[in-house]
DNA sequence: TTGAAAGCGCTAACAA
DNA sequence: TTGTTAGCGCTTTCAA
């Protein structure tokens, strides 16, 4: 088999010089409508599908790929909705601009700090971190480094980056008061990771003093603002639902007066393992003990119940991405931006226990 | 600020041709250590972080990076955990060869057959499509005019492209086998979509005679193998857990005497919404109607229950897939592969009620 | 409306 | 071990 044909050939063979080729193919000047038929004519000839787009990138010194940089392997990172609807979203927005998504493992772990190699060395015009990312962060400084512009989601702000967001902070305190103005007094909570080093373990002060990444620690200092002291904090190392029921389990297994009345979990699938936790405990939700999440997603496996959350946009979140990275490819520099959240009141919260 | 440095500035900087810069860099050739340190600094003065992939990208001919058409839009695909754990075996596997992955959306509707223009015009060097594809796919035809060779998960077998799927015929047999031999005699199954008109239904011989995704086709022939013929045959629109509950209040409204003893899902996700369905029912599983699913995923919220499944190697079929990519950027032309699947009987399948 | 020519940034023969 | 040279396939001035 011959090797592929190149817009050379296509040009020749229609008796074309190659540039009057390459416009009957971009359009991006005048050129005859008969001229054009000529070149289609014998590109179809040929077999010639259109221009290489590797030349063209080259040329335009742009590759039209968004480096999405997911929290951890995939497997973790996609069994959790909120990414992928994210993700969703971005896609959605920036495919019509003929933008693709290359997908970049982030780091598994502490003790592989390394960056992907992707990150050093793929062709891509933008970056895009779906889950937070710290100053210092090895991903960041790569991107830096290449020149390459980052948008982050539900990181640190920093000057050199965009950082989308959502007002988790101000959710989280309402959910916390929709449970006061309920009765409830001992809440407890469970966190999203604190950083790269997961753990699943109730956290003291200290480790609660050292939280990484920005998305836990806002979400738990919105329980502060509310004016309550969480009775446990305790810390996963995913937003996964088992994670949540370990929890549950850890929380939720001392004598009636000491355990908590509510658990606020810092994202949905963590409720919903708690729900399942204390139900494996023989507790009744909400009778016993109240739940409320964040996130707003739809869980089909709790019905009839309906989970108490805050309700975040995450498809419109994605969307906001998408939009930012078309800014900075148009050279701008596009504001950070906080959107917004309200709760959700369901099944699984209700009055604190009398007892 | 200055335009980024290209490799030529670099090597004058270090008074060294671009050549010999160029291998600096790469290491493919013999270099004097001197030499490389002096242009590795060289490199650091002016803040270059090495060759622009686009360049190498252009002379080599090749972009690094493997296109995978995921079934649908990614919301839908990605809330399918079988999609995501493929996608992690197949990125785990192509990653330390340098290959990135870049998500195309597959087709979202028979109303819109137009393919994502990543297909038409995206740099590429494979591609993968995790999920069936017919003959005369749009997708498959736009990658066989661009001769970009394609590997096809759980379709059909084509002579061009490279096949890798599993012996789900023979599972759906043993776990049909299996639900007889517990002495089931009305059994009916749930099934993946029949192609991209979907549809939530019971469906009727026609429409079965007129299945396009080879998927649904092989497991469901997979019950006649084992030499029963199903009383109900439901089609889904999609493997997702609210439409296996939707099959069960279908399947499982009738009187006792007619109602099916036993149901096969096609998936995992199917299967669990079909139990939960059996129960919002007021059944018990397996005491009133036994369940066996597809997939061997791991679903906590069905604790303490475990699905009574056919599993399958997912992440190995990721694994072998992306073997598969790699043998075709060599030059070679891969076997097609068919993965071996087993059944994992669990407590969602017991005995036929005796009345 | 078309063509000639330059060059995007890099790598790989080949020669020195 | 290093440099010279050519060219990957394309787009885009600029001139005709």
């Amino acid at each position: 088999m011959s090797p592929r044909p190149t817009l050379a050939d296509v040009a020749s063979r229609a008796g074309v010089s190659v540039s009057t080729a390459s416009l009957a193919f971009s359009g991006a000047g005048p050129i005859a409508e008969a001229t054009k038929q000529r070149v289609l004519d014998a590109a179809r000839e040929l077999d010639y599908s259109g221009p290489n787009p590797l030349g063209r990138q080259l040329r335009s010194g742009r590759s039209g790929i968004v480096g999405v940089v997911v929290g951890d392997a995939l497997k973790r990172s996609f069994r959790d909705p909120v990414s992928v609807q994210l993700l969703d979203g971005l896609v959605d927005t920036i495919a019509p601009a003929g933008l693709g998504v290359l997908l970049i493992p982030g780091p598994t772990g502490v003790d592989e700090p390394a960056v992907d190699p992707l990150i050093e060395s793929a062709a891509m015009d933008v970056a895009v971190m779906i889950w937070g990312g710290t100053a210092e962060d090895p991903t960041l400084q790569a991107l830096r480094r290449r020149g390459i512009p980052a948008v982050v989601v539900e990181g640190h702000e920093l000057d050199d980056i965009v950082t989308v967001g959502i007002d988790d902070r101000a959710g989280v305190a309402e959910a916390t008061r929709h449970l006061v103005g309920l009765g409830h007094r001992r809440i407890a909570t469970v966190t999203l990771p604190f950083g790269p080093d997961r753990r699943a373990a109730v956290a003291g002060p200290e480790r609660i003093a050292d939280i990484r990444w920005k998305i836990a620690e806002r979400r738990l200092a919105g329980i502060d603002d509310a004016g309550v002291r969480p009775v446990a904090v305790y810390e996963t190392p995913a937003s996964l639902v088992e994670h949540g029921t370990a929890a549950a389990h850890a929380l939720l297994s001392g004598p009636i007066d000491q355990r908590p009345t509510a658990i606020v979990a810092q994202s949905d699938l963590l409720a919903s393992g708690v729900v399942i936790g204390a139900r494996d405990l023989g507790l009744r939700v909400p009778e016993d003990v109240s739940i409320a999440g964040f996130d707003g997603l739809d869980l089909p496996w709790l019905t009839p119940d309906v989970l108490t959350t805050v309700v975040q946009p995450i498809a419109e979140k994605g969307a906001v991405v998408g939009q930012a990275v078309q800014r900075l490819l148009a050279g701008e520099q596009p504001e950070n931006a906080m959107l917004p959240v309200s709760l959700r009141v369901g099944t699984t919260t209700g009055p604190a226990p009398t007892a």
